[in-house]
DNA sequence: TTATATTTGACGTTTTGTGTCAAGTTAAAA
DNA sequence: TTTTAACTTGACACAAAACGTCAAATATAA
């Protein structure tokens, strides 16, 4: 299973942009970048819009690969992980009706 | 739907207790528990467990109640939430399969 | 060897999490 | 209505985590 910092590495390699390149397009320094791409730092939100533009990913897919790779990191230690996600899925249910509720 | 601030407070008004008794049971000034119960400062690990013990609540389910909403909250206002959590749950599968590789 | 690309670690700043304390509010009993 | 007990609120403190810079160390390849 690919971890962001691997889709991203490869995406560049296979691109042929250097750490250098992709890193000012994004305005942080290469070593930030050489991190996120070894999964030892975590990339911010501006970082994944920024990453997706300039690698010609999708932003959605790779938002979504971010995201869930963090909650994953999160809870997978958790005997009731799988319980957690169910109720997570739930409450978010919850949460999305009432805004809509809110909104009328 | 219940946050585990009012499962809190509804149980420890049912059992008649104060919340300087639960406070100091938990160890933490009674300011805090009433945040808490009121949904205005998130619980610590070790307030849960001994929220669960004092309030005679199911230790694993309060958990749950308390992890989970802690994920919705965080990905609830994302238009791909639903994407996140599927992903997510295949993620801590691949994760935990490992796990178990790696223990044999 | 020289040059370029990447990695590493020491460091500093900002944000977040967890808590205290004392003053303010509310509500019921005297 | 005054007093008392329970709860709430906001200012503050502190430690840990997140986020970034920079320069030196290590690869990699011409």
């Amino acid at each position: 299973m690919e971890t962001v910092g691997q889709i991203v590495r490869a995406k560049r390699e296979s691109l042929g942009l250097l750490l250098r390149q992709v890193a000012s397009y994004l305005d942080i320094d290469q070593a930030i970048l050489s991190k996120i791409e070894r999964n030892e730092r975590r990339p911010s939100r501006d970082n994944i819009t920024k990453l997706a533009e300039i690698l010609k990913l999708d932003k959605e897919d790779l938002l979504v690969q971010f995201i869930s790779e963090r909650i994953a990191n999160e809870i997978a230690d958790e005997e009731c992980a799988s319980k957690v996600l169910k109720a997570a899925e739930l409450k978010i249910m919850y949460i999305k009706s009432n805004v809509v509720k809110n909104d009328l």
